[in-house]
DNA sequence: CGGTGTCATGTCATCGGTGTCATAAACCGA
DNA sequence: TCGGTTTATGACACCGATGACATGACACCG
């Protein structure tokens, strides 16, 4: 590879000012630029930024971890992973900045963790984000204080710079929206009941029902999630079946995820029930091979990874440039509510209607 | 940051000497490691990797550039970006390799693939990976010689080396079982015609109908794919509908990816028709969040990503090493059939029977 | 007891750029 | 025409690591 002395024996001309036409700093003459440019272009000399580094203490790069890959493998969650769409974002954010993005990820091994840092702290990076593949709680190892770090998808309990989906406000939204739509009795098949996003979204289903002055009937939440394992569809069609007969039944599911909600059509299918004319379903995520494929398509709350990911990305920019550093309060990123063709809207007497058409058929 | 001269000080020793603990050449007073290793432990030193760039000329980095990630958001194609999976394999390989991968996305502008590439070549990669978002032809701007280049999904015509999914092994091997399990009438909904898995899939499709002394009927094969327009629907269901009205009509629909079947199943269904025992469906790409959480279980062939990942990478690594620099010949990784609940084993006789039970439906 | 080999460590130059300072020529207003 | 300023360029040190080579202290052998 020619380095910047080579070009300049071939323009004739000193490293420096070599240096002077690339960085467009210090006078050059009209002809020792072209000559310069000639030299370099003939050559196809490329700057070394190890080189640059060396001086500057500016690598202009950005470490990015992921659990997410293989861990989705390990989980039995065999997802299309999603939240890729973050990395996405943070590469979108990044790409504006000029920065270049390093990753690594896992392997789904936690304790991978440290080495990872290290690897990019020996590039000197000038920051770093870590992005898991659901939201959640995570506990990494110390980082130098000079690097600043943000999480994406994930908070600890040490006030780290985090990027946040606002679950709360998304089922809030969703709940609220089906009632406008005239819906009154709202299923809500959740997902485990230990993951954050069921806890916050729980809590906004349930101020919907408030503020609409509806009573929350726990016989019409069940969290049905047994993170991909075969014994799920029963424990769906378990539920169903229970709220179902219940004397005063659902006209609508709302899942934990669109891909739940793919499971709850072939059900509700095979009890009979046409969609969305006598049974509506709403998931969440937006996963759009699943909502937009779906006959009738999929009416979810878009879960915004890729804005996530630019989020982060700006955050760790602003950090980076010294600002916001005492900063600790997380980023809540909302996504809005896809409305499809799989919930109708509804007036109370047809709701009336269906439930006596819901009664004639034998279970 | 620390540098090596900070822990040589702080240990009352040479920077050379505190280079050899590091790199384990030299040797080295059993007292003075310790001494040495307290002092970087204690100041968190992490070498820098520029600094040793400069005299070792190794970067221990890998470009890897994708058109694939903003290209499907233009492409009207929402997939879910299994394509992503590619760079997971290559994440595994160059792990091992203890290489450190950069990643940048043409934001599916192709003009800024030079752009990216003098990034790269700045950062001193040993070496460039391109991903393509589907198996294309693709054209890349000339890299130097020096760095090699793999490309994955993709391949041009000047002979670099390539990473291909074997459309048409996968293709043939499917149709072959499906006609041990005793179908002979196998429609065949492909993706668009322009597009290389089509034609290399259906070459598989006609070359398991001759092997099995079958004829290739062209009423059972029809391009159903509008690249996600919503017209798309329309057009699988009329040739669902012609195909179903033959007089000899098939028992299988494959269908050109796993999307496409979640649409056939709706049709179907739609139809009156029974799954898997009326009328039975297969897919192509093995899309976990499709082909396992449909019911019936979708039989699919596995699109290998992220074998095709680690077979790009393991292909990089060894022309970095020297080798295999003149081999021109593409590779191609198989996937295996996914045999699931969506097709029936079924003897002609059962064929006949729902042939006739077919007749009787009503249009 | 001197020569030789090994061990432990240090000195110095070097990688490829860039910041600092020096220098020479050209220009410019009084 | 002359001192001062600007323009164009070069010399050199330095960033942080490592390779080549040097040095001093022992141990061992004949």
């Amino acid at each position: 590879m020619a380095t910047i002395y080579d070009v300049a024996r071939a323009a004739g001309v000193s490293a420096k000012t070599v240096s002077r036409v690339l960085n467009g700093d210090g006078p050059v003459g009209a002809a020792t630029r072209e000559a310069v440019e000639k030299a370099m272009r003939e050559m196809g000399y490329v700057p070394s930024n190890a080189a640059r580094m060396m001086r500057a203490s500016k690598s202009g790069l950005i470490g990015l971890i992921t659990g997410a890959i293989t861990t989705v493998r390990e989980a039995t969650q065999p997802a299309g992973l999603p939240d890729l769409f973050i990395v996405q974002g943070i590469q979108a954010a990044m790409a504006q900045a000029d920065m270049t993005v390093m990753i690594a990820d896992t392997g789904g091994h936690q304790d991978k963790v440290p080495r990872l840092i290290d690897t990019f702290l020996s590039h000197r990076v000038e920051g770093l984000i870590y992005v898991a593949e659901y939201h959640q709680q995570v506990s990494l190892p110390p980082v130098p204080p000079s690097t600043p770090l943000v999480l994406a998808n994930c908070f600890d309990d040490i006030g780290t710079p985090a990027i946040l989906p606002d679950d709360e406000r998304g089922q809030h939204e969703l709940v609220a929206r089906l009632i406008r739509a005239g819906h009154t009795r709202i299923a809500y098949l959740t997902l485990r009941d230990e993951i954050e996003a069921t806890r916050l979204r729980s809590l906004g289903y349930r101020t919907a029902l408030a503020e609409a002055g509806l009573a929350y009937d726990p016989n019409l939440v069940r969290p049905c999630d047994l993170n991909g394992h075969e014994a799920e569809t029963q424990l769906i069609w378990d539920a169903i079946d229970q709220m179902l007969r219940l004397p005063d039944p659902p006209t609508v599911f709302c899942c934990g995820n669109d891909k739940m909600a793919l499971k709850v059509y072939g059900i509700l299918r095979s009890r009979g029930l046409r969609l969305p004319d006598e049974i509506c379903v709403a998931g969440y995520d937006n996963y759009h091979v699943i909502a937009e494929t779906l006959y009738p398509p999929l009416t979810t709350v878009e879960l915004p990874y890729f804005a996530m990911g630019v989020r982060a990305g700006q955050r760790l920019l602003s950090l980076i440039s010294g600002q916001g550093r005492e900063d600790r309060s997380p980023t809540l990123v909302s996504g809005s509510v896809q409305w499809r063709a799989s919930v109708t809207e509804r007036t109370p007497i047809n709701v009336t209607q269906l439930r006596s058409i819901r009664e004639e058929t034998p279970k």
